[in-house]
DNA sequence: ATCTCTGTTCACAA
DNA sequence: GTTGTGAACAGAGA
């Protein structure tokens, strides 16, 4: 169920197969993790082809190879990537649809809902994937800027901030927990008219996202440890949490926001 | 049995 | 053409 940090989380549990050559490759061909691109494609791009690099941005995965070959993964709701020792009998889960192994190590893509995706693309050597270049500045990074935002909540007045916070086209990464966390730290109801912002909420807003990103990526990313108890995130899962904010206590609300399950503190966010 | 879910896409309405 | 909405996808766990 992984949002931007935990992808970043996952990508990296495949770094050991960065400068291993793939030996093997087994797959469920049939999965629907495969409709944008056939098993059997894969597996003939990469078998034999060293893994040479990795990076994500947003929920977006990247492991480079040698030639110009490059899988790319997203993970839906329930993806995860592990690995296993190559040594022992590797017994992958059922919904194991993608192994590649190396001498050591199986690199595993798990996914038992399958809304996961894996495609390849195949490029001049040095080259990234085209559409990789033309994906939305990262929310953490210092090409996110406060005049695209502005400009996106113009563009979509009357979508509920949270809902608009979700949107992959502005905000990589961020997912539902994300969107909840930056509505409660500002204070703003997560239904609130995307419109309404005043320019120095919009600001607020900025900051806000990159504060989440970054120390989302910082604790969550290395090593999945829990986000400070002060924050939402813990508290927002069960029913009857109570705000975490000092002197608040209010128990949490909960209710589907346009398809999407949503928390918030009734007298915080009013 | 019934309901829920850290995501995206598609058809359709306005 | 653009913006906004809800259903659909699929399985596991409560």
């Amino acid at each position: 169920m992984p949002e931007l940090a935990e992808v970043y989380f996952y990508a990296r549990q495949w770094e050991v197969g960065v400068g291993e050559k793939i030996r093997a490759m087994a797959t469920h061909p049939a999965a629907r993790v495969y409709r944008d691109c056939p098993a059997a494609t894969i597996t003939k791009e990469l078998t034999g082809r060293k893994m040479t690099s990795w990076q994500t941005h947003g929920k977006q995965m990247l492991f480079g190879f040698e030639q110009g070959r490059w899988l790319s993964l997203h993970l839906g709701m329930s993806g995860s990537l592990r690995t296993e020792p190559a040594s022992k009998d590797c017994d992958p889960d059922k919904h194991a649809h993608l192994v590649l192994a190396t001498e050591t190590t199986h690199l595993i893509f798990s996914d038992p809902r399958m809304f996961g995706r894996v495609a390849l693309d195949v490029t001049a050597e040095g080259d990234l994937p085209r559409w990789w270049l033309e994906l939305p500045a990262a929310i953490e990074g210092e090409n996110f800027t406060l005049a695209q935002i502005g400009d996106f909540l113009q563009r979509h007045p009357r979508t509920p901030l949270k809902t608009l916070l979700l949107d992959q086209r502005r905000f990589p990464g961020i997912g539902n927990w994300m969107a909840d966390e930056i509505c409660w730290q500002l204070r703003l109801h997560p239904a609130t008219p995307s419109g309404e912002l005043s320019p120095k909420q919009v600001a607020s807003l900025h900051q806000m996202i990159r504060l989440i990103a970054r120390e989302a990526m910082r604790i969550i990313g290395t090593d999945w440890s829990d986000p400070p108890k002060s924050w939402l995130f813990l508290h927002r899962w069960r029913d009857g949490g109570d705000c975490p904010r000092r002197g608040c206590g209010t128990p949490l609300q909960r209710a589907d926001l346009r398809g999407r399950t949503t928390c918030w503190c009734p007298r915080c966010q009013a």
